[in-house]
DNA sequence: TGTACATCAGTGAACGCGCGTTCACTGATGTAC
DNA sequence: TGTACATCAGTGAACGCGCGTTCACTGATGTAC
């Protein structure tokens, strides 16, 4: 049954991600490799033919899922004429549709609390996730020159991962609507700093 | 081996301790009962004539622990004159005492993202435990009565949980450092909105 | 207040289960001539 | 281009292990008289 290089590429990002979605869906630490095998259409046999171990697979799917949602958002941003891109930005991260659906969001809010806890190799995945969001927002900015810009910047992706996370883990939903609703505001208001939100 | 109706409360709450202390540390799911019973100075066995479940121990403890935290920064801003109560507030949250040391800190930054899929009982901790901290920093507000200071509070109150818990996760110590200073300023500007800063 | 008995907090062994990981095997793909 | 052989992706069973949970047992505490 051995399968052809291509074929064989093919199945390894497949298992990334299925990996990078259940991660997302249930937390790293709950989902097993057997039902993220089965959820990519494989046996948990063959899990080591494409990976050393668990902790390999969460590295890079970790990598691979924020990475892909980021270069979503950035993609999305710079079609936006440049006075509607921090609106739109903030829009979109801090909707109800991206709070329901973890399994396709931003890894940074899906898994926050357990990527301080996993591999060295995960952990630069975020640190690079995360410089690339900020580079994202300062972008968006309507002064991305401003000396502070960057400082404001780091504030406002730190706030997006807590507004999201939060919102999910509230119960109440009229709560969890107007939190979102808020920091979509307040952020905002942040980013055009003098008197322009 | 009967223990005394005290002695009973009093090792239930030492269970709750622990068990607040070993989530915070490592995660909810990471944690096994056996290791944090004997972290509460007891055989694993004897668990189940406290809760009826992990699950239930998870909710007691998430409430009891993310309250006590919240109390003790309520005390401690209610100390200091009203006008050093944010920036106070602002830089014991931001510090690096609390990034480094999460089995003591506040547990909707240390256990954000497992909180999202935590049972109802944690939830609605988690919600109450969100509502307290945004009714302290809109207290600590300089101008607490304006319309939209508790939209600005729940934002910055997001914004806290995801700094530190990013702060966490970031690999590289300079930016973890400069992100926590940045959030400091950041949020400070936020809840002196027109030019006070 | 003292005695007799029921209660039950805590121990330590055991339960079935799913975890991450390993392995013998299969048979199509890749390589060498 | 065709043949012979080595490689290896994927299967499915099995490994030891720690998980949450249960249980028989102990003996001090609580209760009833």
């Amino acid at each position: 049954m051995r399968k052809s290089r291509e074929e064989t590429a093919r199945t390894r990002e497949r298992i990334i991600a299925a990996a990078g979605q259940e991660f997302r869906r249930n937390g790293i630490a709950a989902t097993g490799l057997a039902g993220l095998m089965s959820a990519a259409g494989l046996t948990h046999g063959g899990f080591y033919k494409h990976f050393s171990s668990k902790d390999e697979l969460v590295a890079e799917a970790c990598g691979a899922s924020i990475n892909r949602v980021v270069d979503a958002l950035a993609e999305r941003a710079a079609q936006e004429p440049p006075e509607q891109r921090l609106r739109s930005f903030l829009a979109s991260y801090l909707s109800a549709v991206h709070r329901d659906n973890p399994e396709n969001g931003c890894g940074l809010s899906a898994l926050g609390s357990e990527l301080s806890r996993a591999g060295d190799a995960a952990r630069s995945a975020t640190t690079q996730a995360f410089e690339r969001m900020v580079d994202i927002v300062v972008q968006c900015m309507p002064a991305p020159e401003a000396t502070d810009a960057r400082a404001r910047a780091r504030t406002i992706v730190a706030a997006l991962v807590g507004a999201v996370s939060m919102a999910r883990a509230i119960n109440d939903p009229e709560l969890s609507d107007r939190l979102l609703a808020d920091a979509r505001e307040s952020l905002a208001a942040m980013a055009y700093p003098p008197a322009a939100g």
